[in-house]
DNA sequence: TATTTTTTATTGATCAGTCAATCAATAAAA
DNA sequence: TTTTATTGATTGACTGATCAATAAAAAATA
């Protein structure tokens, strides 16, 4: 019984769902038939809106990154002074939606992706910027240009880390924990500038 | 024309056409076909000797782990200071080996599989075991225990981080630079302490 | 030593299963 | 009547795994 409009819906019910199927499988390679039914429609309608299978992948790709762009703005209003800012940035790399086990699922599966897909690659490589970009500007007036520039690039590195030893299970360490490493190594290093 | 002795041969050659093959094609999802011609031999000859595609991936995961793990044994060998020992795992983790491009593929192809694979993540585990008792040795002398632990934990993130990183190649920071800025880390954090 | 038997090495052919993609068909809305 | 929504069925390609067949080396036996 095909109601009219149905476009955004499903192409958004398809979205979630490939985040959901891609996390409880832990990669990429799940089927469109998964997702399609993870989404309560068939296969086929799947490829009617998106094409194929990796255009489907690409948007939940930059679904998860907006969604992340979006937790960031979002945070980074109620920050006035710079090391606010930074905690804000801190603050949602790291929070509940960012360290659900599926969505880091998803993450580390696109940066395996991006070994071969260009678009992949471009994508995440947005990601890395404008996360590069928000921190040099939060420590540019704790720090000298040069210097934030390379604490921006240690902590985005400890961010990623963390992240990604999340998924294993095995280094049990809590949110907190991680945000209070992170916050305690730029405290080190812009006391030592003072 | 069978020679007698392959057994031995043809395994480290099916685990390093493995490395190969994942490392150009930047995932797991490789064919047996490819790693067995990769290798010069037939698809039907890896089976026999590997029994699975899994158990030829896992063995392969364990060669990573060995070359890495030697190689940090052998660079130990000549550190003589908590310093130098730190140092030495550092340069190790960013040494031309672990930094090739196929191999960085490699650990983060496995990073994924481990959200599937129970061996796969046990076998990360130790991995992230070793690193971090490692570091912790090296700090003791340089620091309380519970602070070594702490620093070993944002090193390892870092060292993590900085390599997913480079899988993309689009955060341009050199060998020199993940070194550097590892070793500062270390120094600011050990700095605050004295 | 000459022979037969067993073991090891190796592959081409093939099976059975999976999966992305396509398409024709159906039906409700416009 | 055209457009939008939807699916079941099907296709075509791929792939992990198996197996029978071949041949050389080694071991056993005569």
């Amino acid at each position: 019984m095909p109601k009219i409009g149905m476009e955004p819906i499903r192409r958004k019910a398809l979205v979630d769902a490939a985040l959901k199927a891609i996390g409880d499988h832990g990669s990429l390679s799940v089927t469109m038939s998964e997702i399609a039914r993870q989404a309560g429609v068939s296969a086929a309608l799947a490829h009617h809106y998106f094409g194929s299978k990796e255009q489907l992948l690409i948007e939940t790709m930059r679904a998860l990154l907006r969604q992340f762009h979006d937790d960031v703005v979002g945070e980074l209003l109620n920050a006035h002074t710079p090391r606010e800012r930074l905690s804000a940035i801190i603050r949602v790399s790291f929070n509940a939606s960012q360290f659900a086990p599926e969505t880091i699922a998803a993450w580390l599966a696109f940066y395996v992706e991006a070994q071969r897909s260009e678009e992949t690659r471009r994508l995440l490589s947005i990601y890395v910027r404008r996360l590069h970009t928000n921190l040099v500007v939060a420590l540019r007036p704790l720090a000298p240009k040069a210097e934030a520039t390379r604490i921006a690039e240690g902590v985005a590195a400890m961010i990623d880390g963390f992240y990604i030893r999340q998924g294993l299970r095995a280094a049990p360490l809590s949110i907190e924990a991680c945000i209070a490493l992170t916050e305690d190594y730029i405290t080190s290093k812009l006391e030592r500038l003072a």
